[in-house]
DNA sequence: TCTTCGATGATGAGGATTTTCATGGGGGTA
DNA sequence: TACCCCCATGAAAATCCTCATCATCGAAGA
C-alpha cells in the first residue's frame, strides 16, 4: 500500500510518514507542490495525502493536475482550523475525505483505512432527521432552520445519533465511540452529555427525537405517539 | 493469538471481546471468577484479562490459582478507579500490568500487543530524577519528599518526560504522545501545559529539571552549571 | 564586543468545556 | 401499592485551551 504524502510544514510531514510506516504502510514524502503533483503522476499511489497550505503550486493545484490526469487514487485532505470554504471546495475539486489541523493520528489512520478499503466512499455530508440538520462539512447543526452551536463532544454524540437513526445505542457503545474510552460504571459522563445534547436539540422543539430505553441506552428517531 | 477474558460486567466483556475479535485475537469470555480460573487453568491461552471485581470468587483468587498451577502467561488486570491498593496488589500476585476504569480501548489494546510481544515487560513501576519522583503505579509525584498533585495531562508529560530522561523531545512528538495529536503550529498547548508542569515541578525547587532548548524542544535532565 | 532585531518561547488571565457530585423523579416489578 | 433501580438534572469544580502580551535568545552587523 503506497502512499504519498505532500507536505511542506517538517515536523507534520515527519510524523505522518513515521506513523503510516509504523502502521504498514510504505510512505513517500515530498515537500512541496510541484515535486507533489510529479510523483502523484508519475509513482503508483493508492492514496495521496495533501496538505492546501502549500507555498508555490499549492495543494488545489496539484489536485486539479492530478484529476484532469485521469488519476483516481482517493485523497485526502489536510486543511486549517475553520476554513470552511476550503473543505467545500476541496471536496468539489475532487478529493474524497478531508481532516482539520490539529487532529489526532488515530483519526487519520481510520480515514486513510476506510478509504483505502472501500475505494472512495466520499463521507455523507449532511445528516437530518424530521427538521434537524448536520452539516458534517462545516461542522454546523440547525433545527427548524434555527442555528444550533455544538461543542466538539455535543457534535461527536449527534453525528453518531444520526448515522444510527433507529438503532438503540448502549451507554457502553456511545462511551467507546465519542469517549474512545471503556465504560465504567460509576461515571455518568455519558448522561451528563446526553442532558446537553437534549438541551439544545430537543427542548425547545417537537417533536422529541432523542428517546431513551431503560436498560437499554438512546435511540433518535421520530416517535409516533 | 488466544485471549481469555474474564470480566463480569456484560457491557465491558462484550465490548472487549468484540474489539479484541475485531483487532484479529480470538477472545474468549467467560462471566465470572470460577469459570475464569477453570477455562484459565485448561485452555491455552496466551493472555489474560482479568477484572479485580467479579463477584464470588474474585480477580485475585484467579490469579493466585493460576499462578499456583504454575501457568506463566501475562495477565493484565482491570481495576476501578483510585484503587491504589488495588494495583500494588495485583502486580505482587503476578499479574504484568494493569488498566484503570475507564480506559481507552486504544490504550488496551496496545498493552495486550506489548505484553504479547515483549513476554511480560512488567511495567516500570518508579522513575525519577534527582529528587523528584513518580510512582506510576500509584500516580503519584513528589519532589524533595512534598507530595505533588498532578492532572491528567501533567502527569503523562512528566511520565514522557521521565521515561526519555536526556532526550531531546520535540513539541511534534509531545504533541503526538500527550495529546495524540498532530501538531498544529498555531497552537501553544504544549508550551501551556510545559508552564503548568514547571509551576508543580521545578518553580519551588532546584535544580530545576526542565530544560528548553530554543527550535528543537525540551529536555528533562540534571544540568551541571 | 556590543547592539539591534526578529523569532521563539513564557506567562497570565479569561473563558469554555467537561466532569463530578448530590439529589430527585419515575417507571417497572414484586 | 411500595420499593428499587435507573436515569435526569442542576450546580459546582476542575481542567484545559486560547489569546494577547511580554521576555529572552541568538544571529547579524557595526
Amino acid at each position: 500500500m503506497k502512499i504519498l504524502i505532500i507536505e511542506d510544514e517538517p515536523r507534520t510531514g515527519d510524523y505522518l510518514k513515521q506513523g503510516l510506516t509504523e502502521a504498514g504502510f510504505t510512505a513517500d514524502l515530498v515537500r512541496n507542490g510541484l515535486d507533489g503533483m510529479h510523483e502523484g503522476l508519475a509513482g503508483d499511489y493508492e492514496l495521496l495525502i495533501l496538505d492546501v497550505n502549500l507555498p508555490g503550486l499549492d495543494g488545489w493545484q496539484v489536485l486539479k493536475a492530478i484529476r484532469a490526469a485521469g488519476r483516481e487514487m482517493p485523497v485526502l485532505f489536510l486543511t486549517a482550523r475553520d476554513q470552511v470554504e476550503d473543505r467545500v471546495k476541496g471536496l468539489e475539486l475532487g478529493a474524497d475525505d478531508y481532516l482539520v489541523k490539529p487532529f489526532a493520528f488515530s483519526e487519520l489512520l481510520a480515514r486513510v483505512r476506510t478509504l483505502l478499503r472501500r475505494g472512495r466512499p466520499r463521507e455523507l455530508e449532511k445528516l437530518a432527521l424530521a427538521d434537524l440538520e448536520l452539516d458534517v462539512l462545516k461542522r454546523r447543526a440547525s433545527r427548524a432552520g434555527q442555528r444550533i452551536d455544538l461543542t466538539a463532544k455535543e457534535f461527536a454524540l449527534l453525528e453518531l445519533f444520526l448515522r444510527r437513526q433507529g438503532e438503540v445505542l448502549a451507554r457502553s457503545f456511545i462511551a467507546s465511540q465519542v469517549w474512545d474510552m471503556n465504560f465504567d460504571s460509576d461515571t455518568n459522563v455519558v448522561e451528563v452529555a446526553i442532558r446537553r445534547l437534549r438541551a439544545k436539540v430537543d427542548d425547545d422543539f417537537t417533536p422529541k427525537l432523542i428517546h431513551t430505553l431503560r436498560g437499554m441506552g438512546y435511540v433518535m428517531e421520530i416517535r409516533q405517539a
